[in-house]
DNA sequence: CACAAGGAAACGC
DNA sequence: GCGTTTCCTTGTG
């Protein structure tokens, strides 16, 4: 209950084992599901070196608990990151203040797993849910592989600066600690915001995960304020978002341009709906100058959705885009949070009430590829290298690389036990 | 033309 | 080394 300070908090974001906590009451065996018609495989996911899982003879997860000493100091981070993130934020700051600051831990260790649901409290911060409330929904190729196709070299001419020096990005003490906001927090801010959801990015199936980059182009120019590189542009943050695949934090919804899923969602996502007479964006191009969107660079001005939208053409255009996403699209919310359509950032919600919600994607939309299938065994052993990763701190990313290969290994061989004769157990890996 | 996938290399922290 | 950023090739609608 003490209030955190600068090194606090970012010790704290260093740590993001330290940012959740797990209550075993809330997990809700009968809420996993998974995605396969392959035999299946129910597992769970337990990224966390200080939990214990519980699992019936059918290797059915029935609970998640901590097991060890912490949970005090957790909870103490937990509420001090509570009410640092929720002090003063937004609707005193430059949107591009807001969107420099750094709440989110880093998605370091997501673990490919199947995805089964698991339920877990964790009092955290909006974003400083864990990893261990992500999982991922895809498929994909071992890290290995993908550096099995490494070409040759070929000279390159020097890049030249990127110019425009007009746009500054803020830093405040959230970042000052060299925690950077990365673009899925980014993009997830976005849809927080009203400012800027749906103008410019909305939610298509918020249960899904799914939203679209309504105003392509204004994201862009928003992600490149916030990363000081003016240059930025769909393209480049494409490539980015594309890197995400393989990572497992976004899928691509086939079919529809500028439409992507994240794999996961914190379970006290503020969805914002367009029901709020907000409309949304398509992508113009006006360029203004620098300061599209609006954002000041005011330290302290409230920026107005007025000002957001003045120079992007202020027609309403409600129906005319390629909503393809049918009946949800103006679904109120997908639980029991927070009135929908309003982000009330200065009202911290009761830590208790965050709970992880886990949306089974609407198969049929997402590419199949980054669709995991992953045995239990699978996850004992992702459970066993979780083990090992606490006793390795350092090791994160390798890990999550070995989840990834082994993964793999698995999907390919599911996948083929199916294709032969339809039968096909959760084999061994 | 915009979007998309992904290779390759550079960059900044 | 990671998370991009930049540039590029190729492909689609």
């Amino acid at each position: 209950m003490r209030p955190a300070g600068d090194s606090d908090y970012t010790a704290m974001l260093q740590q993001p084992e330290l940012i959740f906590d797990f209550a075993s009451d809330h997990f809700n065996p009968s809420q996993m599901w998974a995605y396969t018609d392959c035999p299946a495989v129910t597992v769970e996911e337990v990224p966390h070196p200080h939990l214990l899982s519980y699992r019936d003879d059918h290797q059915q997860l029935l609970k998640v608990e901590p097991c060890e000493s912490g949970e005090e100091e957790t909870m103490e981070t937990l509420v001090a990151a509570d009410s640092l993130l929720t002090m003063d934020c937004v609707d005193t700051l430059s949107l591009e203040q807001h969107y420099s600051q750094a709440f989110l831990p880093s998605l370091g260790d997501v673990i490919a797993t199947p995805v089964a649901q698991v339920t877990v409290s964790a009092e955290g911060v909006v974003g400083a849910v864990d990893q261990s409330q992500w999982h991922s929904l895809h498929k994909e190729r071992p890290a290995a592989q993908l550096q099995a196709k490494k070409r040759s070299k070929k000279p390159r001419h020097q890049r030249a600066e990127s110019p425009t020096p007009d746009i500054k990005v803020k830093k405040n003490k959230y970042n000052k600690g060299g925690h950077t906001l990365y673009l899925w927090q980014f993009l997830m801010e976005l849809l927080q915001d009203r400012q800027v959801c749906p103008r410019y990015i909305k939610w298509t199936d918020p249960q899904a995960g799914i939203f679209k980059l309504v105003n392509s182009k204004a994201v862009a120019r928003l992600w490149g304020k916030h990363k000081n590189k003016p240059d930025m542009n769909y393209e480049t943050m494409g490539r980015a978002l594309r890197y995400y695949y393989q990572r497992g934090i976004l899928n691509k919804v086939e079919g529809q341009r500028l439409v992507y899923q994240f794999t996961s969602l914190p379970k006290d996502m503020i969805y914002i709906t367009d029901g709020d007479g907000v409309k949304e964006e398509e992508d113009d191009d006006q360029d203004n100058s620098g300061n599209e969107d609006g954002v000041s660079d005011d330290s302290d001005s409230t920026v107005s959705s007025d000002q957001l939208g003045e120079e992007e053409g202020e027609e309403e255009e409600e129906e005319e885009e390629d909503d393809s996403q049918p009946p949800q699209k103006k679904m109120s919310l997908v639980s029991n949070r927070a009135t929908p359509t309003q982000r009330t950032r200065s009202a911290p919600r009761p830590a208790a009430q965050r709970e992880t919600v886990l949306r089974p994607a609407s198969a049929s939309l997402i590419q199949e590829q980054h669709l995991p299938i992953v045995s239990a065994e699978m996850l004992r052993t992702l459970q066993n290298l979780q083990k090992v990763r606490s006793l390795q701190p350092a090791g994160q990313a390798s890990v999550f690389k070995t989840a990834q290969l082994l993964g793999s290994l698995y999907e390919r061989q599911a996948a083929s036990e199916c294709a032969q004769d339809g039968e096909g157990g959760a084999g061994d890996v």
